[in-house]
DNA sequence: AGCTAAGCAATTTTT
DNA sequence: TTGCTTAGCT
């Protein structure tokens, strides 16, 4: 079979290279799915490579799953099992199940049935640690020891390591907390995340036959994303191919967008280093994006310096114009995005359209706004749907079927649904537990073998327990769907949702259906309770990506790998995009820019970047100025064309606090001529129309004709059932803004004293300080919750 | 024990 | 706006 054919001359020398490393340098929309597809293919069928002895690591679960279907749609007739196409993780998962025993070398008490924690559950375990210790979780946040730990863990800094560095309380705490973390797991027979990768890796270098075995099995490995690797995953490649060297990375340094999670850019830098005789392909034509997409998001990251550098591209048109959008605040710039994603679905110039944001709480306002236009759409991520509460509820249930010693979860449903087992009772448990060195579940048995509680506690327990037994007993025979089935019934979670009046009772119990859909799917395919679960930890924001929806939202980090015949970049500003977290260092804001170059590159033939003059932080807050992305400014003035409203300050209307860095541009002159006019007539009308409510179409029409949108015939137009927020109506301009000059001014705050202020960001109430308390070291506030005096 | 109301703080990205 | 913790009540 021929799997060079349609392919371009780089793209054939990729699929055509069979033995030892390559390293395929693959820009954005370069067909590099194609290319490992086929190359797997190739494989297989002209050069008897069997298929189970191929690995191909991807990023997600649904991009293993779309190979294979693609793989198996190029083999077609030729029989036999598929590859082996893994998540770094869920092949760390099949390995550890499988030949994981040896690990009970250093982790005392493991099992191949070991449960895999996920961040809620890495939460809880340090709630518990906080709680013993009385932590203050405000000094110290769990998040940030989470994120420490998994750092450390992934640098190989040992616990005691840790310790003796650590110089300040902090770090000490730190130390401790990591240290107390990990025997934590231990004990619960868990591992995190990253242990999953780590005791994998482990495992390989100190046990050879294991080894051995795994590398003879697996000949061909390819390492999908490989810019994104972290050490670990490099060195289980490594290992992996210790005896062949039959590596395929395939990634693109400028879409390096996680190593805030350990990801090591460096892997892919380095890669010719680390295997000598490494063969480099680039593939630098593009057949995704229009010329105008490729040359704009090609000018913007080039700004970066830290890295290798090519350029794309592209044998297609020209297309249109990036459109760059500018809004009064982010209410109604999301009311523009929908409004053109109407139109453009109307027309049928796309058939989907996305919207990418930086980050997460972003999606409200768009959601509102494409629910006014009556425009169905599908989410991804937020809160996916294993993490919701009553789902997790149920899988600690489960996870209580498989091992009882699972004090987190045993902590989480103890008392879920209320069956009198309170606070005190739980944390007298606790206390013998620590004081017998007993597991919790073991403790709680020994506390009613002994009559070591009070009655009324001790038959609720009691009654806890033996149910509890009765569900194991059945878990061990009864397929998934099944025992859930019964649980829900034998311990009243399913009465205590019905009898709920509450608004979210509905949905949560239509969850559990879906629950139950899910776990007789799995039963169908002969997966076992333990099967289920891993499941359900490993499955990703990312996998719930539905390619059919018309609209598509998602954060511009799980829109990797996809590609939208139109794409929307929203909330385009400094602070947001970038973020504000990141812009402090160089490393970070290069990293910003590849993350915007990745959204930027999602779009095929239509990009609109957008962007307000004002947003609001959160929910009712103040209506903050907001500059435009200093990306937007990278991108050639030639490719876009402004829309809404740049300009007003070059028309003679006040700022509305911020410097407009577009006020230089030729475009933003002009687009004030067009706009002045509109806004001039805005404000009359705003103020002729004071606290109308817009809930009827006259007034919609209205609406949107004050903001310079409407040009959409009122009457056709899907009538937006939702009213608008008062708050809409309110006059954007001229909202005040103090430019206090503070930093070095001297505050007295009543927990920390007397501090120097270092730094400011934002302004008025809203204004973060950083202040240097001498002896508690630099402290962010915010002024208006701070309680601060300046000294003048 | 467990519920409700009220207060309070805060938003990066996630395998 | 939200979610989370706490105080106070039953």
């Amino acid at each position: 079979m021929d799997f060079l054919a349609g392919l371009n001359p780089q793209q054939q020398a990729a699929v055509a290279h069979i033995n030892g490393p390559l390293l395929i340098l693959a820009g954005a929309g370069s067909g590099k799915t194609r290319v490992v597809t086929h190359r797997i293919s190739h494989l297989i069928a002209n050069h008897a490579v069997k298929p189970e002895s191929i690995l191909a690591v991807t990023f997600t679960n649904k991009a293993a799953g779309e190979m294979r279907k693609r793989v198996e749609g190029l083999l077609g007739g030729v029989p036999g099992r598929g590859p082996n196409l893994f998540t770094f993780h869920s092949f760390c998962v099949r390995l550890l199940r499988r030949d994981g025993l040896p690990l009970a070398d250093w982790r005392p008490g493991f099992t191949r049935s070991f449960l895999i924690y996920d961040d809620d559950d890495q939460l809880s375990i340090l709630k518990s640690l906080y709680k013993e210790h009385n932590i203050d979780d405000k000094l110290l946040p769990p998040r940030n020891v989470l994120s420490a730990i998994s750092h450390a863990k992934n640098k190989g800094t040992t616990e005691e390591e840790l310790a003796s560095n650590a110089r300040d309380q902090r770090s000490k705490w730190v130390a401790s907390l990591y240290q107390q973390y990990n025997h934590a797991l231990v004990r619960a027979n868990a591992l995190d995340f990253d242990d999953l990768l780590l005791e994998t890796v482990r495992l390989l270098r100190q046990h050879a036959p294991t080894r051995e075995a795994w590398s003879r099995r697996l000949q061909h490995l390819m390492i999908d994303e490989y810019q994104d690797t972290n050490r670990p995953q490099y060195e289980l490649v490594r290992l992996l191919s210790h005896s062949h060297s039959n590596v395929c990375a395939v990634g693109d340094e400028d879409q390096s967008i996680y190593s805030w999670r350990g990801a090591d850019i460096r892997n892919i830098l380095d890669f010719e280093g680390d295997y000598p005789n490494a063969v480099v392909i680039r593939l630098e034509q593009n057949y995704r994006s229009t010329k105008t997409i490729l040359e704009a998001s090609s000018a913007m990251i080039s700004k970066n310096i830290a890295r290798k550098g090519k350029w794309l591209w592209t044998e297609s048109g020209q297309g249109s114009k990036i459109i760059v959008y500018q809004g009064y605040d982010g209410e109604q710039e999301a009311l523009w995005i929908a409004d053109q994603i109407d139109r453009l679905l109307r027309k049928k110039e796309v058939e989907r359209a996305a919207v990418l944001y930086r980050t997460n709480a972003q999606s409200r306002q768009v959601e509102e706004a494409l629910r006014r236009y009556r425009l169905s759409y599908h989410v991804v991520g937020g809160l996916s749907f294993y993490q919701r509460a009553e789902i997790k509820d149920i899988l600690a249930y489960l996870r209580l079927m498989l091992a009882p010693t699972d004090a987190v979860s045993l902590l989480r449903i103890i008392n879920t649904p209320a069956r009198g087992i309170g606070k005190t009772t739980v944390e007298q448990m606790e206390v013998h537990a620590r004081n017998t060195a007993l597991t919790l579940w073991d403790a709680m048995e020994d506390m009613l073998e002994g009559n070591l509680l009070p009655l009324r506690a001790a038959t609720a327990v009691k009654a806890f327990h033996s149910m509890i037994e009765e569900l194991r007993a059945s878990a061990a025979t009864a397929a998934v769907h099944q025992l859930i089935r019964e649980l829900l019934e034998r311990t009243g979670y399913k009465k205590m949702l019905e009898e709920d009046r509450s608004p979210g009772a509905e949905s949560r119990l239509e969850n559990l259906n879906e629950l139950l859909n899910a776990a007789a799917e799995a039963s169908e395919r002969g997966e076992a309770l333990a099967d289920f679960l891993d499941h359900a930890a490993l499955i990703s924001d990312a996998d719930q990506v539905d390619l059919d929806a018309k609209v598509s939202l998602l954060t511009v980090h799980n829109a990797k790998g996809l590609e939208f015949p139109a794409v929307f970049l929203a909330g385009m500003e400094e602070g947001l995009f970038p973020h504000s977290r990141s812009v402090d260092s160089e490393a970070m804001l290069e990293e910003e820019r590849r993350l915007c170059y990745v959204g930027m590159t999602r779009a095929e033939k239509r990009l609109f970047l957008t962007h307000s003059q004002a947003r609001r932080r959160y929910g009712g807050g103040p209506l903050e100025p907001a500059s435009p992305s200093r990306f937007l400014l990278e991108i050639p003035e030639e490719l876009c064309e402004p829309k809404g409203t740049h300009g007003m300050q070059a028309a003679g209307f006040e700022a509305p606090g911020e410097i407009d860095l577009f006020a230089e541009r030729s475009y933003v002159r002009e687009s004030a001529r067009q706009t002045a006019s509109q806004i001039r007539q805005s404000r009359e009308q705003r103020q002729s129309y004071p606290g109308k409510t817009y809930n009827s179409v006259e007034n919609i029409a209205e609406f949107f004709r004050e903001r310079g949108i409407s040009p959409k015939g009122t009457s056709e137009k899907p009538t937006p059932v939702v009213s608008i927020p008062k708050s809409a109506a309110k006059p954007v301009f001229g909202a005040s803004i103090k430019k206090k000059k503070v930093e070095g001014a001297t505050v007295n705050h009543a927990k920390y004293g007397r501090g120097t202020v270092v730094r400011k960001e934002g302004d008025g109430d809203d204004a973060k300080l950083s202040v240097l308390f001498p002896g508690h070291g630099i402290v962010k506030l915010v002024a208006k919750y701070a309680g601060i005096k300046i000294e003048e």
